[in-house]
DNA sequence: CGTAAAAACTGCCATTTCGCAGGTTTAATA
DNA sequence: TATTAAACCTGCGAAATGGCAGTTTTTACG
């Protein structure tokens, strides 16, 4: 069983707090998990005992729809927090899913022990609270950008995220996505994601051969999708209080 | 000045947990503020130095987006938190914009005060956890909503949503929403609400007379739109700790 | 209660988006 | 490397959605 104590992952809210030596006594019940790609390892739904995180790997979170289709709402990477509220309540549920993109570790707290270490430490539990105020902030932005950009703007801005999200190496894409994920993000079909794709190979902005995708036009990309962003409001990271 | 000792709205997170009598003493740079109909009190991109309770009061919460179109994120009546993670941050700014459906009566509490509220009160700190890690829960469905629904569906779910916000009153919702206001909330134009609208008086589902809309059949209006509904993962309320 | 402005409504046509069908390319695996 | 399945691609017609323009109804307010 891996430690708190010598992990070095700095993006890990747990981690960020943990300098106060008495935290680590409350994180000796941690679990770490390896999960290979493509595992699902939380399903909508099912009662919840707890709360993950990432440690290293790559993982998207889905929400069930109708019929095959299903929408991502978020892409995780290591130091993110997986399942939500999934960790509090008696008899929750989780409220999606989420899968591996690759082969990950991950860590996984009970609930009864994450609610006993933030109870006892203030200064966790707000950056917790402001951790889900960003998220909600960013997911609110997501309804109107689903509500009111185009198919092929929506295509674009999902690009655009997993490029921000992952990154690039090589002006190639950090991540194994298909069609139909780009579609599933976007809130469109698979067909509609290569016809968009298509059109941007043509425009000299994108470099889509199978599943390596890269950005060639940053600049295009962004212009394309301007108006719909705007300059106050953004700052997503979490501010040093 | 009125003051949280007194104040019985019940579904205020902080008086909810206000049993401890040192945390009044905290709360003593409160301020209320009284808005008419249709006032903007929060102004998207602006600095945000402090967040907001509804004590009394109906209030829209909306994204601005291209042109005049605007995204509705949210309701909120009393006990409801308005103004997100204004409340924190050193130079953060208002990611939505509010404004009042009625007049209303609104909390305000500075970004200063409330930090060190929650920071002394563990208990108060995870309830706002809590409600942000819900919010975000709904945020999400909406977001599967909004990509997946068709308008007829989304025009619906926007019916039901505010009979179950605010409620009717002899077969009429308590609330003055004009057609525009269900479009923003939808993700679609004024014009394709009317027509739902008017399809749906036809079968005898809705009752909409200028701003006075009723439901006529709750069952029929749900059956249209169950297979977006599951039924695992839909607990919303906060589950007792 | 009358008047003016705002909101609601409708038909029509343009545009966008979708879904299928069938062919091609890519990737996984033995 | 050969084989097979999965993923990718394209054209085409159908369906859904949107936007405009003109009319009617409702609402606000003097």
């Amino acid at each position: 069983m891996s430690e708190c104590r010598s992990c070095k992952n700095m993006n890990c809210l747990i981690k960020q707090n943990s300098v106060n030596p008495e935290i680590f006594e409350l994180l000796e019940n941690k679990h770490t998990l390896k999960y290979k790609k493509g595992q699902q390892f939380i399903i909508e739904g099912t009662p919840a005992h707890g709360l993950f995180f990432a440690y290293q790997g790559k993982v998207k979170v889905v929400k069930m729809g109708v019929d095959d289709k299903e929408q991502i709402v978020r892409f995780a990477i290591d130091g993110d927090v997986i399942g939500h509220r999934g960790g509090f309540g008696s008899t929750s549920y989780y409220s999606i899913s989420a899968e591996t993109l690759e082969d990950s570790t991950l860590c996984y707290f009970s609930k009864k022990d994450l609610k006993h270490i933030l109870l006892k430490n203030p200064r966790l539990c707000f950056d917790f609270m402001l951790f889900y105020a960003d998220e909600l902030s960013e997911s609110e932005t997501r309804v109107r950008k689903l509500a009111q950009m185009s198919v092929r703007e929506r295509v674009i801005d999902a690009v655009l995220l997993v490029d921000s999200k992952f990154g690039s190496t090589d002006q190639l894409l950090n991540v194994n996505l298909n069609r139909k994920d780009y579609a599933d993000y976007s809130g469109t079909t698979e067909e509609q994601v290569i016809r968009v794709f298509s059109k941007l190979k043509k425009e000299g902005a994108l470099n889509a051969k199978g599943r390596k995708i890269g950005i060639l036009n940053r600049e295009f990309l962004e212009t394309e999708i301007s108006k719909h962003n705007f300059s106050l409001g953004k700052q997503s990271e979490l501010e040093s209080l």
